[in-house]
RNA sequence: CGGAGUAUAGCGCAGCCUGGUAGCGCACCUGCUUCGGGAGCAGGGGGUCGAGUGUUCGAAUCACUCUACUCCGACCA
């Protein structure tokens, strides 16, 4: 992408609405562009970022065995009072009238229609176990939408349902997603430790949250240091098997959100140089809540022994546009953001110093080209500004790598790689530059591992 | 929903107290010179001062009403 073509709209100074690093970032990059309170518009670098998420929450759901599909955003009330939660859900959720005056509501969570579909063809134990997901935009008419898309009323939600025989069925169902998120978060760059949380009004009696660490985070949490760095599931984990061993060494040690805080088991089971006492930033959450939907909508199934009966359901959900400024307030500096490069918008730069010089040019013409074809997605700063708002731009939207070309370096058949994390320079040969960039880039995509 | 604030050019702000020609920096446009860390000079464009009502000869400025947004708290992917 050249730059001189593309939408980029990044701002000098800091809009004076922004309170926290993640917020303004977003704004001064060119990412969003709030609408209204708690709603914004997703900018072409925004958007990029968002989708580069998505993908990889897709890909880590597909892996443990989940379908994706899509419901619509408005849904029937009607669905709701089935369930009881036409009126227990208040102000939160926004209510609409059609034409007809029909009531009608825009989606907070899809509990009701997931099971509502489940229902309608699903009658054999032999067709479960099932998990179904989507990704689609939500509504929770927030009484105080704050931090830009960290809680924004309108948001990106992955969720996913599940569907079991009996209540043990359904925890190896929850053991698989639990998985599928320490993958996720991980190949996003992040580290989120699961901690033990309230159901809220989702119900149920077994739920994670996702906590990644962060001064602003909204939650309070406490958790064994240990938590911090344990081992991440591989891409070959077999999602078929029982993946029990796994779930139970990540809840061996404490780790609990502030709601489910027990501080005589925190204090016994947690030595004192290992008690963690942070605020931390939900990125998911994980629920297995049994028969609390598929009873009242009547979502059953036919044992084998001939017997009818409600199935056991969890839910799961990751806040795909919280992600980003949770993955901001993790990974940044005074200049700006930066992008791990399995979420960069662009995963190099190519920055010319003095475009109008023919050697220049032609130098950073080619090198497009070639990274082009090498499979690199890349950013052409092509326009004729100072070379110190380059650097700064470069900075602020943290693109992973710079590739800087100029005539100092041009004069001697070299070019300059700059790592954004970091800082580090290396001055090489501009035929080794690609294949340098490569063998950087690649291994970081963490989409094989 | 309680408390506190803000609203003047695209962005950041001054002007308001003490009513009288709407201003600064950045950004934008034109030209020239520049070009390795947010360049310089010269010229230029852009505003129903959040909305409404009132007071006044005269309102960005004073009064009242409303709206939007932000922050703190209580509540939540």
């Amino acid at each position: 992408m050249r730059f001189s073509r593309y939408f980029l709209p990044v701002l000098k100074e800091t809009p004076k609405e922004a309170e926290i690093i993640s917020h303004q970032l977003m704004l001064r990059a060119g990412l969003i562009k709030q609408q209204a309170a708690g709603s914004y518009s997703w900018l072409p670098f925004g958007y990029k970022v968002l989708m580069k998420v998505q993908r990889i929450v897709e890909e880590e759901q597909n892996r443990a065995g989940a379908v994706e599909m899509l419901m619509p955003t408005l849904q029937s009330a009607d669905l709701w009072r089935e369930s009881g939660r036409y009126d227990a859900y208040g102000k939160e959720m926004l209510r609409i009238q059609d034409r007809h005056e029909r009531d009608m509501l825009f989606g907070p969570t899809n509990e009701e229609m997931i099971t509502d579909v489940f229902r309608s063809y699903v009658r054999s134990y032999k067709d479960l176990p099932l998990n179904l997901y989507h990704v689609q935009w939500k509504f929770r008419d927030e009484v105080r939408p704050r931090f830009g898309t960290m809680r924004s009323r309108e948001f990106l939600m992955k969720d996913a349902y599940s569907f079991d025989l009996d209540k043990d069925r359904a925890v190896a169902a929850y053991n698989r997603m639990f998985v599928a998120y320490l993958r996720t978060y991980w190949r996003m760059g992040l580290t989120a430790i699961p901690m033990r949380a309230e159901t809220g009004p989702i119900g149920g009696d077994l739920s994670h949250e996702f906590i990644v660490l962060a001064e602003t985070g909204e939650s309070g949490v406490f958790c064994h240091a240990d938590m911090l760095d344990k081992p991440i599931p591989p891409a070959d984990t077999d999602f078929r098997g029982d993946l029990t061993p796994i779930v139970q060494d990540w809840t061996s040690l404490y780790a609990a959100t502030e709601d489910m805080f027990d501080k005589a088991e925190y204090e016994a089971t947690v030595p004192e140089n290992k008690r963690i006492s942070a605020r931390g930033i939900e990125v998911g959450q994980t629920f297995y809540f049994g028969t609390k939907y598929s009873e009242p909508m009547k979502a059953t199934v036919t044992r084998p022994d001939g017997q009818e009966v409600a199935v056991h359901m969890g839910s799961y959900g990751v806040g795909v546009s919280r992600v980003i400024p949770a993955i901001i307030e993790a990974s940044h500096d005074d200049a700006g953001i930066i992008w791990p490069v399995s979420v960069a918008p662009f995963e190099a730069i190519l920055i010319s110093l003095k475009v109008g010089d023919a050697a220049t040019d032609a130098a950073a013409e080619k090198l497009y080209a070639e990274l082009d074809a090498a499979g690199i997605d890349v950013l052409y700063d092509d326009r004729d500004q100072g070379a110190g708002g380059k650097f700064a731009t470069a900075d602020l939207i943290g693109v992973p790598y710079q590739l800087i070309v100029g005539p100092r370096g041009l004069k001697d058949g070299q070019v300059e790689i700059k790592h954004r994390k970091g800082g580090e320079r290396e001055t090489l040969a501009i035929d080794a530059a690609v294949a340098r960039l490569k063998g950087l880039i690649e291994p970081q995509r963490r989409d094989q591992a």
